[in-house]
DNA sequence: TTCCCTGCAAACAATTTGCAAAATT
DNA sequence: AATTTTGCAAATTGTTTGCAGGGAA
């Protein structure tokens, strides 16, 4: 519950009302030691499970996208049917490997352009 | 019209057969020098432009989903609400520059992972 | 004549939007 | 009390699918 406090500091920090659906969303986002990538539909699943009242779709993909354009989380296309979305906001590059399915993150260094 | 031949070689050579629209399509990807990017839409209005006779949307999409399992093009995914192709099916990578919306191609030298 | 292809319209899935009710300040 | 936010349902967009008619082998 501690972490609540924390969250709503973040959230009115960056000029939105700290309520309990953007609360919810920030512990499924950043109540965690590692950054990581998720797609709406796997925040939407974490959020029906552990809280009883469920958040609207419309709100989730309302709030992710506030959160993209404060710079909280970064959008990260490699399949246009679905959104997924990436907790480090440093800059990095992605390597996505179509056959896992999967991202995977590349330090800047790694590039030469 | 010489080219109609080739396209149609190339296309009976895939297991396809050269009907008319497949030609015109082919046309458009691959009678030029540069290889290059193109989304639907741009194929669609440029197939509107030149020919009098329409290609239904659906044709369009069929027939580049068929080229891409063929690997005669290539499907490029940097936006989530667009289907982009590129007519260079040697490998290379994509970086996109979100600000301008356009695709550069980055030689795989250029890459270390 | 058999099989493949096209095009229409309907179906779909992910996302967005309008608006009234609810929550936050 | 004023303003922001939520959530529903309807709307939108890009893409896919079913199927009847047309064209290629």
């Amino acid at each position: 519950m501690s972490n609540n406090n924390i969250f709503a500091k973040k959230l009115r920090s960056s000029g939105l009302r700290p309520t309990k659906q953007r609360i919810n969303i920030c512990k499924f986002l950043f109540d965690r030691k590692e950054t990581f990538h998720f797609s709406i539909n796997d925040l939407n699943n974490s959020l029906k499970t552990i809280h009883t009242e469920k958040i609207s779709l419309a709100t989730i993909y309302n709030t992710l996208k506030q959160f993209t354009n404060l710079g909280l989380i970064r959008e990260i296309v490699v399949d246009k049917n679905k959104s997924l979305y990436d907790t480090d906001n440093r800059p990095h590059y992605h390597l996505y490997i179509e056959d896992e399915g999967k991202i995977h993150d590349i330090p800047t260094d790694n590039i030469n352009l």
